[in-house]
DNA sequence: CCTCAATATTTGAGGGTTCAACAACTGTTC
DNA sequence: GAACAGTTGTTGAACCCTCAAATATTGAGG
């Protein structure tokens, strides 16, 4: 039903070294940010997405987008990011099928409140037992792999160019 | 609270593009399992290491820590399986508060049934885009960090040695 | 204008995960 | 051997995510 299945015993032992760092960073992460604020990573990324955009506010679709989540996944999160005031919607002015997502003022402040601490947990588990050489590689490896997802055998992309601009950074 | 915060541009980037790397690996992995079994990653990951181990059968606690969750996490997960007639549940003999869990013959079908598919998921998102020099390189990141997870400044590590023994494989 | 396919977003149900509390048992210590 | 701390595993509530269905709107064609 498709190519040549199977992974060779290299492949098998990088593949199990990288689920178990995901395992246990996604832990780390998880539990940071659980602490430091009582949402998920993902609904941080939401935050951060909106304090780099123009005016602080993206249409839903685009802030999905942003945040690598499905529509009806951020419509969920994005209520319960109002509910606790760090967010608003307000309908576009030009396509009224359409919401704006705006980060408030308590949003920002959040943001940065939690953000030193993430970028810590990141930078210590992750980047710090890294070389300059190794850092790199781990670049290009995410890069190449990424460019080629699309052509593989699935559904589609779209690719948006990306957007250099960090307000309060991703991690 | 820690020491000095914040990622350097180069980590930023490839922080981001390790984000969007796992977010669609992950989706398509979840995707798939769906599809082919009706139960997630994590439910496969626990049948694959009740598959490798002696007599199929684990202590709770042990699955727990090689399936890489919790103990209620797996709980859950294996009173899930138990319903589909995957694993059995029995009173460990020699200490009267622990369980084993048993993987019946249906769940071993099962497994060989999905493995395939998964398998080629795995490596023709992840793998097939990598040099040998690549998948070297991400070998070793992956092991540094580990390596290097608990030291750092978090909770502990009790670090039991791998176990090479691919009956059906992780992947 | 009317219809119809496509787009944008929300909703609710079903199931997964976490966290804290609990129940049952073990091993040690006095 | 009674008390107690520690281990093993389960449970229920709260929350998050997925999927399919619903709602509202747009834009193209006839």
């Amino acid at each position: 039903m498709r190519g040549d299945p199977w992974l060779s015993d290299d492949q098998q032992r990088v593949w199990r070294s990288y689920l178990a760092l995901h395992a246990l960073l996604n832990e780390r992460i998880e539990r940071d940010m659980q602490q430091a604020s009582g949402m998920p990573h993902a609904y941080y990324l939401v935050l951060a997405m909106l304090s780099e955009a123009p005016e602080r506010t993206l249409r839903m679709s685009q802030l999905a987008d942003l945040a690598q989540m499905s529509q009806s996944r951020l419509s969920h999160a994005v209520a319960r990011l109002e509910e606790k005031g760090w967010v608003r919607r307000t309908p576009a002015p030009d396509d009224r099928r359409g919401q704006l997502a705006t980060l408030t003022a308590a949003g920002y402040d959040q943001l940065v409140e939690v953000a030193p601490s993430h970028a810590d947990t990141v930078r210590s588990f992750m980047f710090d037992p890294l070389s300059d050489q190794q850092l790199a590689a781990l670049g290009e490896i995410c890069q190449v792999i990424l460019d080629r997802a699309g052509h593989g055998s699935a559904t589609d992309e779209d690719a948006d160019e990306h957007d250099e601009d960090a307000e309060v950074g991703t991690a």
